[in-house]
DNA sequence: TGTACATCAGTGAACGCGCGTTCACTGATGTAC
DNA sequence: TGTACATCAGTGAACGCGCGTTCACTGATGTAC
């Protein structure tokens, strides 16, 4: 019984794991049940075990997106103190290697144009997401003694998701690269924290 | 035969009318071919004397959407010189106004996530209105002898389309409001064009 | 001016397809005695 | 320890539905004589 419960566990993982992936490459929109449960390596009529809908997954997948992101700021922002962390985080998500991960990345530039259209239970999932985000930018600010932290972590998180979406949509690599790159200098430069 | 033919251009017009705001309402993979002729009053049958595909009809909409972009940068721009006229626009865009007008105004901050889905030729399009959209505020940059006008111009792009994504997520009216506003001021303190 | 004909925008039934969901089932695993 | 039974994760056929696209057609309009 207990190995049989670990094995379903085992198997909602994967079919959320290739959901969540499947939702940053291609939108909740695009995901269908069968190419989700086929990559999953099982058979389509098995996912009603695990979920209770198609709409169920896609606000579990979302859930699990953000647990990645707030496992993402942790790691840049703990690991060094106030504006160094900042800088790391900034630098960290507006990367070459960030820009190349889409399937593992922040969900925000990839998923912003369809959030309001998102199933209200995935809804309020990317709405914690994106508060828990600016949240983690003010508070640091905030240790930095920057004046009017929270309104500036709002800037500051605007111009972090608006630079990624719009790389992402360019097919030219090197442009996308070079408009990250502009804005990760303007960013350092105006919170003070240029090289 | 010349009544003919200007019934049958403005029968188009309506389908793309429909569909420019159906895919700022809800993406370019949202739209369907019926939904769209009955709103035009038209039965689906006849799409096909007007478009190839539901592809071309998506990259002529692409295309009229950042037509009537290209005519809202030139209405706020084109209206004062230098400084005053991008004050003018960083403040329309990032106004209440044009929170509320999602079906109307410009497609980035909805579209930018799909955007590499996009049929080739819709994509092309979309990418030459981000470029036009930059170089516009880069001109206005360099007429005010700002620094490094064109890597200043993607950022200030940047966080202007991430704001409105963002804030447009939120489904609390409120907060998607202060949201808009922290970047409307920081851009225009940041611009040194702050009142 | 009046009539016969050609054009063609728009109609609506039909197509094949992939979707989300249901359901009777199978067969491996874990439990009871 | 061995056997009979219960559980339940996963299977695969089937459902109703909306989609993009095709096509034979209709009927109003514009042209030719």
């Amino acid at each position: 019984m207990a190995d049989k419960s670990a094995h379903k566990a085992k198997t909602r993982a994967r079919i959320l794991d290739e959901a969540a992936r499947a939702i940053r490459a291609g939108g909740a929109q695009d995901i269908s049940v069968a190419a989700l449960m086929k990559r999953a390596g099982l058979t389509h009529g098995g996912f009603y075990a695990h979920f209770a809908s198609r709409d169920d997954l896609v606000a579990h997948a979302v859930g699990r997106m953000f647990e990645d992101s707030a496992a993402m700021l942790d790691r840049n922002l703990g690991a060094e103190p106030d504006g160094a962390g900042l800088a790391r985080l900034i630098e960290y998500y507006l990367s070459e290697r960030a820009f190349e991960r889409v399937e593992q990345g922040c969900p925000l530039p990839g998923l912003t144009g369809e959030a309001a259209r998102l199933p209200p239970p995935a809804r309020a999932r990317f709405e914690t997401g994106i508060e828990n985000f600016r949240r983690a930018i003010a508070t640091a600010l905030t240790a930095m003694d920057a004046p009017d932290a929270d309104r500036l972590a709002s800037s500051v998180l605007a111009e972090m998701v608006g630079a990624m979406a719009l790389a992402r949509s360019m097919s030219d690599r090197a442009a996308a690269l070079a408009f990250l790159d502009s804005s990760r200098q303007r960013l350092l430069d105006r919170l003070g924290l240029g090289s």
